[in-house]
DNA sequence: CTGAAAGCGCTTACAG
DNA sequence: CTGAAAGCGCTTACAG
């Protein structure tokens, strides 16, 4: 089934069909009925290689936008993003990448604006869980820009698409390891995240709930905030463990962790506390060749990166996301030897 | 760059150049070195939007070939390879499936020659590693008909690609879970696997190798072979366990982990013995909620046949993988929790 | 509101 | 050995 046969089958032009399936209006009520019919009786789908073809024309340039700075993990995120782009070169698609510090609304916002004055026609966001950002995605929706959240996703918005891990399941993940490390018998310190990001918040949840079911022995000393600072990390560390040191155990939530080891190398208990953590960037694989990082669990990144570029094509040609409105990574353990 | 830009600075048609670029022949020597010249000059790569749009004329036919009978890990696989079919029905691609129980070879190549009878343009193919298969592979190459590994590679051979696991890494992985499994400790049977598929051998050795390397103080007791066979595995276990009642800790290293747990169930020894092994299968995971099974690798069959006839696809529109010759897929630890 | 034509980049007969 | 034409399926001006 192609345009062609259901223009001949309506005895209209290819024109005409055209301008119905991608809903360009100024067709006759009556002559789009019967094409829609027609489509549907047929059960007619746009074929995606000829479509393909004509994308090129546009050159169309995908914005993305991350708070990657001082957070190595982006890295990985960002080159998924490039991994795709080299991937449909043929197709003309470029990504136009901005990037920020930290998870200031009004700055995201600014660089929202930019990337739309920029002309971008998919907007790839790791967005503030804020209704300001919720706000400005749905005015992206009215004006025809469709939005797909990477990495974290934003309650009660109007984004076609999430791509990301499931944070409760990371977290229950990282439950699961911290059975296995400790044996069910800690003095737990934990470090958490951004209070703004949604899978922060959902990751820590998970794991406290799941870790009392499991190890109803470990007892959590202390919490104190990172706020996905190295810096941050190191002091909030250095407080807690001179305030408690009774602690054997750390989790860390989010980013930060080369903080958290740097505070416990220099307190003296690299030999006796025990870290899992989130993420193998760089210096948290350092931190466990050195045996302080026991485990990690990990999140897919640069698939996570390489995905959302994709979606957004897939809803170039098609429309929508043919994976539906989420793309979930799988929580991965790593350990020293499948790093 | 396109093929008509070119043929322009050449002097010659586009037809002329399509011929140089696909290796028809019949182009006078000089015209081909100028097209060459001019097309490496430029940089010109062909556009693979527009080949795909003339894939469909051919409707192209990839042959699949796996030992799944009896071996549910490969039920993954086969549904990584029909995601991939229903993504490549716009481009006219189908995928022709044919499996087979166990590993004898003049089975698989009876069954690589009804592919070639079907007109197959692409084989994909978990071979057995042996000259013959090999053999097979060259002859097929000499046709025009590349051949792709997936999950097991075969040595020697010229096939284009190989998609997969790396064995090595994935037995020093289960070295280390097995590390944090038993502390160290303990009286290890071992359940292998088969002989004659390259992977299974390797992933012995890494697991060996590096289980010698940090954990010095396991012993391993013995060694059974379960011939990737649920029956086998049971009564191999049995007996191994009649023999040696001082055994703790089980390493299976390829299929066959429920015929395994049975033997453990029956003997009396479920709350006692513990289990490390490979891949999430349905029984094997019923054996991980028990808790016998404390952890397993994972190799992501899905994605590995999705990848494979993807790379299928690839080599049909640009004549080589994207990825290089190997795509190898991470080997994941997966406990209850990220299952 | 609608159709005819040209185009995206590559390939395939066909004619010479 | 080579070129001109038609085609894969969709979209885009343009003319009416």
């Amino acid at each position: 089934m192609t345009i062609k046969e259901i223009a001949q089958l309506c005895g209209v032009s290819r024109g005409t069909v055209d301008r119905v399936l991608n809903h360009r209006g100024k067709v006759k009520p009556e002559t789009e009925a019967l094409i829609l019919r027609t489509i549907h009786r047929m059960g007619y789908t746009k074929n995606i290689a000829g479509k393909a073809l004509t994308v090129k024309k546009n050159a169309p340039v995908f914005g993305a936008l991350v708070s990657s700075e001082g957070n190595p993990f982006f890295d990985e995120v960002i080159a998924g993003f490039r991994k795709a782009e080299e991937e449909l070169v043929d197709y003309g698609v470029t990504v136009l990448l901005k990037t920020m510090r930290g998870y200031d609304v009004g700055r995201q916002l600014a660089l929202i604006d930019e990337l739309t004055e920029a002309g971008m026609t998919v907007l790839v966001v790791q967005p503030i869980n804020d209704e300001r950002i919720e706000e400005r995605i749905r005015q992206l929706a009215e004006k025809g820009i469709p939005t797909i959240t990477v990495n974290t996703d934003i309650e009660n918005s109007c984004r076609l698409c999430y791509v990301g891990s499931d944070y409760p399941s990371g977290g229950e993940t990282a439950a699961g390891v911290m059975r296995m490390v400790t044996r069910g018998q800690a003095n737990l310190g934990i470090v958490t995240g951004v209070s703004t990001l949604l899978g922060h918040v959902q990751r820590l949840e998970g794991f406290e709930r799941h870790l009392k079911e499991i190890c109803p022995d470990i007892r959590v000393v202390d919490r104190v905030s990172a706020m996905d600072d190295m810096e941050h990390s190191y002091r909030m560390t250095l407080e807690m463990l001179r305030r408690h040191p009774e602690i054997d155990t750390l989790f860390v939530t989010a980013s930060g962790t080369y903080g958290t080891c740097r505070a416990v190398i220099e307190l003296g208990y690299e030999k006796t506390i025990r870290i899992v953590a989130f993420d193998n960037v760089p210096s948290t694989v350092e931190m466990m060749r050195r045996g302080l990082v026991r485990a990690v669990v990990c999140q897919q990144p640069f698939l996570q990166g390489y995905q959302a570029i994709r979606a957004a094509f897939d809803i170039l040609l098609t429309g929508t996301t043919k994976q539906g409105e989420q793309i979930i990574m799988e929580n991965q353990i790593k350990i020293l030897e499948n790093l």
